[in-house]
DNA sequence: TTATTTTTTTGACTTTTATCAAAAGTCAAA
DNA sequence: TTTGACTTTTGATAAAAGTCAAAAAAATAA
């Protein structure tokens, strides 16, 4: 199979994967086969709390918000994710438990989706596979500890300036609100520590 | 080579393992061949901030605590990890960064030690292996996932309430002090709610 | 046992951030 | 260019949890 060959979107994702491990053209065609693409209009549910979380995505383009529902059922956003990145509720994912999170696209999105199911039959399958998930798996985890220790050890000011200075562009893609919800301080008090 | 000519404390370890993926007499061997045991008494410092962490243990049987200095050089506990559990500095070990978080046992300790370029050998050696070390890290990530939104969702009280249900072990091995810095609260506030 | 260190509790006060309500600004479409 | 739906800002007040200082209790060592 020629390189040209491989479906719209996922040169983009044997990119990633393969800067990690290089890919047999055996494990590309069996993740062509296990996946498709799918197009999605900004502000869809991908999933939803409450339902099983089976589905992994790669985003080709566009981007997605994952957040759940507190005790006053007020959102709050626990992940932005864009191009490149993967898109899943962690731990529904992972447990295979009912989701507490929602998912949501933030943008009009192109995705590449796999089931749980098929990734599974693939990580079987070929073994140098899980070195991949391995390796993406720590890297998330190290993302999402970054995330977590942010929260716990800066003040409120601490983590809007620490965001802004890593992800300028983030505040160009979404609204001030959801930002806010991200950082686990009011809308309110985040319009003043703009200030 | 027979099931009890492992060394001490090994059979601990493969049954985590194993209860994952089957090992092979050459993982295990491996395994046995690139770590080895060490004995640690309480309150020893395994890991220093800015250094690099570069070992991976395996705790057979005590256990440790990680945490960081905030700002006005406050401890505070990420993380209690006891027998059958692996320690290290997340972030520190998966970056190759200077680690910002301490590592210190709370009881005496038999520990398994691996360094970093000894794993990365069996990763590379013995894709299998990959299976295992995705899972764990599934595994480690879901526990670190949680406890970061329950920093986020749930008020003092609520998560004081939270860890006694899951893991009232917990208060019996560690001090008063400890847990309120886990659960990110004062330990004056942690005394007033326990009333 | 007694002494010493460490841990836990209590009281008074402060700080940070949230909440509520309302005004102002922005954007897109009819 | 006006309507309507969000989004962002502002002001006043409240709640949650922190800080500081000191006492009390418990654990450990001599």
């Amino acid at each position: 199979m020629l390189k040209e060959d491989y479906p719209e979107g996922y040169q983009s994702l044997f990119a990633v994967f393969n800067a990690i491990h290089p890919l047999s053209d055996e494990l590309k065609s069996a993740i062509v086969n296990h996946s498709h693409v799918v197009n999605i209009k900004r502000k869809t549910t991908l999933l939803n709390a409450g339902e099983s979380s089976n589905t992994i995505y790669f985003i080709v383009s566009g981007g997605a918000r994952v957040y759940y529902l507190d005790n006053d059922g007020k959102q709050t956003n626990t992940w932005f994710l864009f191009e490149q990145e993967l898109l899943i509720s962690v731990y529904g994912f992972f447990t295979g438990q009912p989701s507490f999170e929602y998912i949501e696209t933030l943008e009009d999105s192109v995705l590449i989706a796999v089931k749980r199911e098929k990734l599974d039959e693939m990580y079987l399958q070929f073994m140098e596979f899980n070195f991949i998930g391995r390796k993406l798996t720590e890297y998330y985890y190290i993302r999402n500890e970054i995330q977590a220790n942010e929260l716990r050890m800066l003040s409120a000011k601490e983590r809007y300036e620490t965001l802004l200075k890593r992800s300028p562009q983030l505040f160009q893609r979404v609204s001030l609100g959801h930002i806010a919800s991200y950082l686990g301080i009011s809308q309110e008090t985040l319009s003043r520590i703009r200030k």
